[in-house]
DNA sequence: CGCTAGATTGACCGAGCAGTCAATCTCGTA
DNA sequence: TACGAGATTGACTGCTCGGTCAATCTAGCG
């Protein structure tokens, strides 16, 4: 069997379709580009996959898994809920450092896709988004978090501010420098842990 | 001159294509389901427009520019930033609570859309960040705001997580009713505000 | 009333492209 | 070296849609 070189081919298919998914799009995307990129014939696309679409939801389902692994391991050795949060926004962070194409597709095409991939992969995100609200529920146990914010509404705030700096940098807005990923991890953990500290007292409202 | 109904005929099109998107997502939409949405012969979409495309243009740069206007005339007509920083909160969020529809289509479609139309409208979209970069700015400088924070990363930290609520309700992760709209504009610009005031002392990194 | 400009229609066209498939090739194995 | 399973090719198909346009309608005006 061929079956090992099967593999590799395959995966060089899956790793042109993610190039060309993030330099054009996915709509924008023809099966040809993919199959030019990858040095093939188009029609072998369609021996290793079903659909353009099964491409993406294979690359962003198999990106997400390490997502949830990496959260649920963090979950599980790390002591602190703040190293945990920390550890999810590193592993989003360096996922992008690392491999910005995939993340981008995984950003732009599916987490912020309401209309099409978004909605397919709902469960899967909605998994991502509960465990940081677990999280979050933990720092309020310790009392590290002020328990009056719903841990729902927590988790939205966290994606949406490390997202939110996948997007700076993928549009360009922002520079992509070693010393920016590190500074956005911190700053993202930090904001939110003082923003949802514990009130004191002080200020009405 | 028919104008005014001409000018009444061209809105109900729009309306009919922001429905439709909203829907169904911009590459899904068919200008046929925005011809029968309105009413009308798909020629006529032609007659007052000049493509698909230019429709979510106009969409996009109709609401937004309500945005850039708001939130100019915040800086002008409130003292505080945390106040200007509410109204851009506010505005963004009762534009979703009013009109979903467009708020829907102008987030997923344009701001989100790193691929297509968020690059053509890039200029834009950087302008209202820019507005809220210099409001983090006026609380630094306040001393409202610690000032080792780059006020552009402020602004992403806002845009972000004020966005993800839009992003929540859209995905119905969360309800969207009246108490939550409120509470979300508070959180957002609250947590901001916490997260990110000067460090009086304390904590080493 | 007719005339005209603009509104409205819907049949039609053509491009672009996802997906198919029969033919050919390659290579491990016996 | 001969066989065959799986890999690879690319011509071909069928369809969907955005956009065009000539024909028809309508309403205001002289």
């Amino acid at each position: 069997m061929a079956s090992e070189k099967a593999a590799d081919k395959r995966r060089s298919i899956l790793e042109a379709a993610t190039k060309v998914f993030a330099e054009k799009g996915f709509h924008a995307s023809r099966v040809s580009d993919i199959a030019s990129e990858a040095g093939v014939a188009h029609g072998l696309v369609y021996h290793y996959f079903d659909s353009k679409e099964q491409m993406l939801n294979e690359l962003f389902t198999d990106r997400w898994s390490l997502l949830l692994a990496a959260m649920s391991e963090a979950d599980k050795t790390l002591d602190t809920p703040r190293e945990k949060l920390a550890a999810a926004a590193a592993f989003i962070v360096d996922s992008y450092r690392y491999q910005p194409e995939v993340m981008k597709v995984v950003i732009v095409e599916v987490t912020r896709a309401a209309n099409s991939f978004g909605r397919i992969h709902l469960p899967e995100i909605t998994r991502a988004y509960d465990q940081v609200a677990s999280f979050v529920k933990q720092a309020q146990e310790l009392g590290e978090m002020r328990s009056d914010v719903s841990p729902t509404d927590a988790s939205l705030l966290f994606f949406g501010a490390v997202e939110q700096f996948l997007s700076g940098w993928i549009f360009e807005l922002v520079p992509a420098t070693e010393e920016e990923f590190d500074r956005a991890k911190e700053l993202v953990v930090d904001t939110i842990y003082r923003g949802l500290a514990p009130v004191t007292e002080s200020v009405g409202d």
